[in-house]
Parts: C-alpha cells; sequence; structure tokens
DNA sequence: GATGAATGAGTGTTCATTCAT
DNA sequence: TATGAATGAACACTCATTCAT
C-alpha cells in the first residue's frame, strides 16, 4: 500500500499508520511467524530500530494491526441497516432473499475492505493466540448481528424456529469459507453473486417450493 | 495416548506414531511455532535426539502429521455411502433433509477423529504454507463430494439450481465454523442436533414453506 | 592483533577485518573444524551474534579469510620483478643462482606475510573441500610463474630441457616443505640461506661441476 | 577395496582390517571430519555400534589405520638399498642421477601403495593433530635416509657441500607437492618419468654443465 | 558377536530487542 | 527522531557413543 519514498522525520502518527500499513501487508502475505521486523521496516524504508519508537515489541505492531481491523469492522457493524420489523410490513420470501443477500454483501464488504485486511483476518487469526481474541470479536459482532436478526423473524413467526446462533455461525462460517477458498485460489470475488445464491440458499434452501424466487436474468445455470 | 516408561525400546513403527500421536497433542494446543522439539519430546518422554531418527527436521513432524490426517479422512471420505439416485426412489423434502444431515454428521465425525485433530485442521491448518496445500486437499475432498451430490440432484431436477461449488464451500465452512467456535469457547458438541438443524436450514431455507418439515420434539425455541 | 574493549560500536568495515583477524589466528592454531563461533567471538569480544552480522555462516568466514588471502597474495606475484631476458645479457651459472634465490625468497615472504597465514595455508588448505579450490589458486599462480622462468630460459637454451612444469612443482613443494617443517618444529626459518641453498641445488645440482659456485662464509659444514 | 558382501561373524582380526580397509577409503575421498561412523560402517557393512566392538572411538580409527600405514612405510624403507660406498667405487654424474633416481621412485612407491593411502598421507595428514605426529615420523624416517644419504656423500667429497637436512626435506617436499597435484588434478603419475627428471635436477642442476647427462630417449622436449 | 534404538552434549544459527551515536 | 551495530536467549539439529536386545 504506502512503501513511499524516504522522508525522514514523518509526523508522529503518520509514521505510526505508515508502519501498520507495512505490516499489514507483510503479515497478509507471509503470515505472522514468517515475518521479520527487519520484513517490515524493509518494507517502511525505516531502519529496524525506529519501528520500537512506535511499538513495544512484534506482537505489539500486529496487536496494534488487529486493533485497528477490529475497530473498523465494529464501526462498521454499528451503522448497517437495522432490520425493519413495523408491523405493516409484508415480509415473505423475496423480501427474506433481499435481506439475507444485503446482510452477505454487508459482511462482505466489511472484511473485504482490503485483500490483505481479509487474508489477515481469515488465516493469521487462528493460530496465533493473543490475536484470536481480538478478532473473536468480529466475529462475535457480525454473527451477533446476524442471530439477532434470525431470532428477531423467529419470533415474529416469519421465520422457520431453528437456532439462531447455529444458523448465525453457520452462515457466517459459509461466507468467510467462500471468500477463504478464493483468497487461496487467487480467485476475485463476485460477491453480488455469490451474495444472491446465498441469499435464495438460506431464505428458501435446496428444495424447491412453490412459490420459489422468481428466475433472474443472471440466475446461474450449472456447476462452475 | 503415549506416555510410556523411560527408554522402553520400542519397534520403529511403534514408536514413530507415538512421536506423531505426542506432536499431535502439542501442536493442536500450542501452534506449530510455538511448539519446540523439547515439547514434543517431553511428552514423548524420548531425548531430542531420537526424534531425529525418526523426522528429518521440526517440518518433517507436522508433514508426517499432516499426512496421516489427510490419509485417514479421505480414506473416510471413500466410504461414504453414495447418492442414491435410482430413479424409482421418491425424493421429497424429508429425504433431503435427511441426505444433508447425513453428510453434516459425516463431515463432523471424520473432522472430529479428536478433538486434537480438528483443532490441528481448523486452526494450524492456515498459516504455514505448506500444510494448508496438504489440508486444503481435505477441504477440497468433502467440498467435492457435496458438489458433486447437488450437482447430480440439480441436474435431476430435485434441487434449486443453484452454484454447487458456492452450496458446497457454504456448508462446509458453516460447518467448520460452528465446530470452531465450539471448540474455542470449550463447548460440547451435540453433533446430532447441529446435523438435523443445517439440514433443514439447506433443504428448506429459512422462510417457512407449504410443506416444511414436520415439527420435532427437541426443536430448539430460543437463543443458547 | 585486535583485542579491544567491550561493545566499541566500531564501523562496519573495520568489525569485518577485525574479525577475519580473529578467526585467522583461532583456525591458524586449531584448524577449522576445531574452531567453533564462540572461539572467534570469544576473541574477538564480541557476542555471538554480531558474527553473523558480517558473515552468513561459518564456512563463509572462512572463506571470506581465504579470500583476503589469495587476493593479497595473487597481488603480491603480479609485483614480482620478471625474468629478465634482454639477448645481450650474459646469464651465467651465478645468474642463475641468485635468480632462483630470489624467487624463493619472494616466495617465502609472500607466503609467510605472518606465521598464521602460512600455517592456514599449508596445513588447513587440504582438507575442507572449497578452501583448497581457493588456495589452490596460490599454487598454480605460483608453479605457474616459476615454470614461465623455467621454460623460458629452456628456450633459450640456458636451462637444461627438463620439463618445465615438474620443474616447478618440485620447487615450490620443496619450499613448502622446508617451512611446514620449520612450523611445526617451532624452529625460526632464515629465509636467506634456505634461498640460498636452494638457489645453488635448483642450478648447478648435488654434483660439483667444473665452474660450481664460489664458496661462501656462512656455509654450512654439516647436519643441524 | 573390501566393501564384501554381508558376511556376519567374521574372525576378529579379518572385520578388524576391513573395517579400517573401508575407512581408508572414506577418510581418503571425504576427510576425517567429513566422514562419519555411519560412512564407515555403511561402507562396512556393519551396524554402527559393531565397530566400537574394535575401536574404542573414531579418533582410535584413524589412529589405528595411520599406524598400520606407518609401520608399513617404515618396514619398506628398513629395506631400501643402503647407499653403497665401497672406496673401489666410481662414483660420477650417471651414478649420482641413478641413485636419485632410484630413491625418488622409492619414496613414491612407498607412498604409493595405493592412491588412498597417498591421499590420507598428503591431505588428511595436516589439519589432524593427533595424526600429524604419527605421520610426522614417516616424513622423519624418509627425510632422515635421504639426509644420511647426502652427508656421506659430502663427507666423501662427492656431493657439493649443502645442508643435508635442508636438501633432504627439500626433494621429499618436492615430491610430495608432484604426488599431490596429480592426486587433485586427477592424473596419473608416471613415476619413472618423473623420477628421472628429479634425478637429473637434483644431480646436475638446471644450469648445463660441461658433461651432462646423455640424451635419453624419452627425453622430455617441452612444456607438458 | 552383532544390532540399531536411544542418548545428549555440543554447536551453529536466528532474530527480536537494546542502546550508543 | 532515526539509525544500525551489538546483543544473547532460544532453538534446531548433528553425530559420536552407549547399551538393551
Amino acid at each position: 500500500m504506502s512503501a513511499s519514498v524516504r522522508r525522514p522525520y514523518l509526523p508522529r502518527d503518520e509514521r505510526r499508520e505508515q508502519i501498520l500499513d507495512c505490516a499489514l501487508a507483510v503479515f497478509a502475505s507471509k503470515g505472522f511467524h514468517e515475518t521479520s521486523i527487519a520484513d517490515i521496516c524493509g518494507r517502511a524504508l525505516i531502519a529496524r530500530g525506529t519501528l520500537y519508537q512506535y511499538f513495544a515489541d512484534k506482537r505489539d505492531v500486529l496487536a496494534a494491526l488487529v486493533d485497528r481491523i477490529v475497530r473498523r469492522v465494529i464501526d462498521a457493524i454499528q451503522h448497517w441497516t437495522p432490520l425493519d420489523l413495523s408491523p405493516d410490513m409484508v415480509w415473505g420470501e423475496e423480501e427474506n432473499i433481499t435481506f439475507v443477500e444485503a446482510r452477505c454483501r454487508q459482511i462482505m464488504e466489511v472484511v473485504f475492505a482490503d485483500t490483505d485486511t481479509a487474508s489477515l483476518i481469515l488465516r493469521v487469526a487462528h493460530g496465533t493466540g493473543f490475536v484470536g481474541k481480538a478478532l473473536a470479536q468480529i466475529d462475535e459482532h457480525v454473527v451477533g448481528v446476524i442471530a439477532a436478526d434470525v431470532r428477531a423473524h423467529i419470533a415474529l413467526g416469519i421465520l422457520r424456529p431453528l437456532d439462531p446462533q447455529i444458523v448465525a455461525e453457520f452462515i457466517v462460517g459459509g461466507i468467510q469459507k467462500i471468500v477463504l477458498q478464493a483468497l487461496e485460489d487467487g480467485r476475485p470475488i463476485d460477491v453480488g453473486r455469490i451474495a444472491r445464491e446465498i441469499g435464495v440458499l438460506v431464505s428458501c434452501g435446496l428444495v424447491p417450493g412453490a412459490q420459489g424466487p422468481p428466475p433472474r436474468s443472471q440466475a446461474p445455470d450449472g456447476p462452475r
């Protein structure tokens, strides 16, 4: 991202951010343990000692990075459109599909601020103990929102009475898997299409019902 | 698991297996990088040098471990009951639920040979490059089987024409997430219940259709 | 040589040279394999890790050392006075003795920059594969110069038609043996005397001819 | 040499000799430090532990090997034809050449029991402290014999009064160098030719005297 | 006598971290 | 503030040697 020209004496905050940018890039591509302080500093064009003026140690760099991500994600989630459950609203199959679809898109977009962030969250997360805790917050929040959605709908009798927590974890995990797989295969991600597929799947299930969703123009027609 | 007496001149193959058992336990609980050769040997009650009579180096231990797991899992998958698509079969909603349920149970059981294996697969997997490649095989196989199932059903018009690959990845990812979450929370896993929920969700969707599944006794009625 | 104070933040090049000096001393006295990194660092009063900021590994230290020696020796050889073969020159027995004597002195002086270097060249040389290759260059150069001298003289009919290569190797080997023997016995080396003896031997042979060299004051008169 | 078929339960002395043969081969080609016990045992087709029933440790193997060589060489030297100095013998230039030639041939033949022995003596010798001492005996003996020859001739006025020790070391060193060089280049060694050349060189010198040696059929006529 | 499983001291090497400049 | 030389704890790995079988 940054990797700007050598510009000594940067204002403190900017330098800190720059280091974090570089660290993110390197962590994402090599993983935490495989990344050396030298890697980060090399990319940031600073001496190794300089980094220690901004961070206590290597873990602290990752911690700050994760913290920044968690803050951003949770902040984004807070601005998600809440579920509209006004009693006079008609909530049919199509409404539900659209809603799930929207949520999926939101999740992917929040995790996909950029590829590096996604990679860090999905790959580096597990494995490094102390980070797991922090990143778990993200999942908790996302899963929490979904679970709340589901629970509310169930309470209204709009949705089938499944375990909201399981459903939420299942959905989030499914999305993450698809993203992760694309990441590892180096495939691009068609957010719109994936979100729609998941929307239909989660809302209507695999077995075609009487009033299944109307066919769409970009409807998939087979295996990829 | 292992933890035998001091210097008990084990036959070559047994010792090797024992070391792998110990390595699995330690890797699962501490991660690859945090685990030292001394950790493994300490648990196996052998000298550090002994390990090197069986494995070329530390990576080789993990590689052998992963290899063993991959072999077991793939072998297990090979024995999964194939999809019965005899033309005279009536394939309704309930049949599909049961089928998905069974598959979920199979996946969880294969990954849950034991907790350590699950932890290794789900947590250590991503991160160390060469392991990712090997473990990816497992996912590929599992996803492949599911995708094939879905594709076959779609071809028969039994299932909605969604992208089989996406559906398969979604299901596998969802299951993994639920397992992983339970693992991290230290919660036990009610394989039967989870499988049923997923079966219903994936088959019928959240929106209750005309002929949804019949209510069950142990139906969930709220958040956990 | 070296042995400076603790932690004296030396400029990069100086530190490198100092480490090489220390390495030379230790390698010369203990040999490559018997020398540990700790030995070198102990002598240089630096931490073990510091050495690795200047050299890739242990072999690299020896390689750098040998490289430095080879460079110096070959450089010295390049400045040796070439053979004067102007046609009007009278080239008799005495001239030849003096010439051989001078060459011997040059060889010994080049190898005797110091005792450690001599020891390294003559003792450590053979044994460690990659060093042999490098040090072979020195011998090749020296032998090459001698052989060229002999060949030129033979062409002019001044010298007996013996095989120049054999003669050159014989002379160089003879000198090395004498030096090595002195080194192992801890004897000092009387370069002048040895050079003169070899000069006479090689020029006139053991059998006294008609016009042999005139007697000298310090002529040896028996066994040592 | 040996490396015979697997024949367990060999008579003690034969097995010992076989191990020494194998050790010689490996030491000669890889050097002492680069050779592992496993190398030797692998070649001898015995288990590693077996070696320790014949030798105390690795050094002991080399020591025994060197001892065997020293014994053989010194024994051979003892049977060298002594110098014939009967007063009625005519000792001219040609006699001296022939004598030196014979001695050279003897030296090379003794050192050339086989290539491996030569390699061991000339390459492994220096470098490994304790072996140096043992192998020094060989040199001492050889040099001693030559020096005695020279000294005796000088006393009779047959040879020029040079330092016998220096002359002897020079000759031995020269021969060793030629052999060593051939060894390293993988060249074969023409013992006869080399001996003759050295004979002439050492006896008559490079400067052609009045009655130099008569031309021979295989006289060299230029550089190789 | 022969085996090879087990040992563990010894060493090379890495790299996050410190600190004099 | 920025530097990079210096550090040293930590660790992987080797291999001669022992000893139960």
